[in-house]
DNA sequence: CGATGCCCCTGGTGGC
DNA sequence: TGCCACCAGGGGCATC
């Protein structure tokens, strides 16, 4: 459920709690969640005793910056940080503990247990999976019009299902992808290669807009999503179409549909977005 | 290349 | 009220 903006967020507000904090210990209560390196015991060995200089963000992970690695951390639905003092109840659902020489710890928890953690070596991070897989982030300078129109030429895929694919820009999940296709006028069913170059302009555009309009909102509460201090995010008010089935368009007064696309839940006004 | 389905998981929902 | 089958959903992966 974390999108762009969500991440975002929570790296804002983790970065208040956690720079320059040491790791002094880890415990790994569901071993599943660490995927590299295999071994969960080489895990905790190489990331006690390095501290947390920065966390940066490529779409929808996190970028923990170490002395000498770089801890990547992807929330898929459910994923959350927080900070805690070591002596406060561990939460249910907590599966992974940093714990700081300070005594605090960081904690993540993850109802669904879909997220992952990932080391690398400074450096080589972008040259493994899951980074090397990854497209721009849509607020990097690589994500030019040119590359997106590019990309949209050669694939016979409808255009919802192209915007959610990670590996041409990063960031966008099903909220924001239904929310920019509404923006832009155009039906998510229709072929991407089809689109022309000022369609993929106004793509293009309102995905930047709506992104950067959300994680100044904080992102979108639906659900448990929380950012790291406990705190909601209130884009949920300017939300056009999801989570908005049969509720009256707010540019035409049409009931908004909800269909299924590529397995995805989706919302449209069929009214205000052409297929054409 | 692309569509489909399975898998990872648990809480919420709907049927009975 | 209780039980249970079923579903959601990001993304990796295998299959066709």
């Amino acid at each position: 459920m974390p999108e762009l903006p969500e991440v975002e967020t929570i790296k804002k507000t983790l970065k208040r709690f956690v720079i320059n904090k040491t790791i002094a210990d880890v415990s790994v209560l569901w071993p599943n969640i660490i995927k590299r390196p295999d071994d969960t015991e080489q895990f905790k060995h190489i990331v006690s005793g390095q501290t947390i200089h920065d966390i940066k963000r490529k779409g929808k992970f996190l970028l923990f910056q170490l002395d000498e690695s770089v801890l990547i951390s992807h929330l898929r639905m459910e994923g959350k940080y927080s900070v805690h003092p070591y002596q406060e109840p561990m939460k249910k659902h907590t599966h992974v503990v940093f714990s700081f020489t300070d005594g605090e710890e960081l904690r993540y928890n993850d109802v669904r247990k879909f997220g992952t953690l990932h080391v690398f070596n400074k450096g080589d991070e972008f040259n493994h999976k899951p980074l090397n897989q990854l497209g721009p982030d849509p607020f990097d300078e690589e994500f030019t019009l040119d590359y997106f129109y590019k990309k949209l030429k050669k694939t016979e895929r409808v255009i919802k299902a192209v915007l959610l694919d990670q590996s041409i820009v990063a960031g966008l999940g099903n909220i924001y992808v239904d929310e920019t296709l509404f923006r832009a006028n155009i039906h998510p069913l229709k072929k991407a290669s089809r689109l022309t170059k000022r369609e993929v302009k106004v793509i293009q555009e309102q995905a930047i807009i709506t992104l950067r309009d959300a994680v100044g909102q904080g992102g979108t509460t639906i659900r448990s999503y929380v950012n790291g201090q406990g705190e909601m995010g209130m884009f949920q008010q300017e939300l056009f179409v999801y989570g908005q089935e049969n509720q009256p368009c707010k540019n035409c007064g049409k009931p908004i549909v909800k269909m299924k696309i590529g397995g995805r839940g989706t919302h449209v006004c069929i009214s205000c977005q052409k297929i054409k």
